[in-house]
DNA sequence: ATGATTTATCGTAATATTACGATGTTAAAT
DNA sequence: ATTTAACATCGTAATATTACGATAAATCAT
């Protein structure tokens, strides 16, 4: 018990969940706005406006590199993270082929 | 530790992430899919359909109805479910909010 | 070379999620 | 009044996530 049987849904299903998964944090929507927001890629500074561990952000910022929806530049000692414009267009994209679906009959309700 | 340190983030950003957390799930996006694919408010069918204990099905409509985007009306011993039109659009545009923040200009990358 | 800075990774404690059997609850059917 | 059917809830085992200190790796400054 505890473990998702992924193997009894469609990739698909599979996917969006993940996707909705990794988007499932405050800290990571914080990341992606502050990111965003500076209009640039931002590193070492999340741990202090976030106020989070250095290890915490880090093991975030992996996370969101998982989906490809941030990217990580080495420069010098340090490392640039900035957005993926074409993979968060495609995940936006992804949002709304699945919200798109909605039918406006209901039998009930 | 193991905590989310949800006092750390705007409102925004929280409310955000738990849309997102409850969609997380392939069986959710599978139990939305079916609803709407039905036309219709099905519910013990999801047990046969998805292939899940009935007490896990519950758990997840649960969930589903806790952020409002479906609605379970009794009609005798059973229980009809729906999405609700209004909160479903609202998500969708709550996200679609989210991702069109995007600017086009990196410093890096 | 040494030390400082920045980030990643490891290990682990605290907490949350997922799944399901067992057990209630309610309403229709007999 | 029983029985049956459909759900919800409780309890709990298995697993996943979150957070952080400690430590490693890489690079810059001295």
């Amino acid at each position: 018990m505890g473990l998702t049987k992924s193997e009894i849904f469609t990739e698909e299903q599979n996917r969006l969940a993940l996707l909705f998964k990794i988007l499932a944090h405050p800290a990571r929507i914080a990341i992606l706005q502050y990111i965003i927001g500076q209009k640039a890629c931002i590193c070492n500074d999340l741990v202090e406006e976030l106020g989070l561990a250095q290890a915490t952000i880090s093991q975030h910022l992996k996370e969101l590199k998982s989906i490809g929806i941030i990217q990580g530049t080495i420069e010098g000692k340090s490392v640039c993270y900035c957005i993926d414009e074409n993979v968060w267009k495609k995940i936006q994209a992804d949002f709304n082929i699945f919200f798109n679906q909605e039918v406006k009959v209901n039998k009930c309700c």
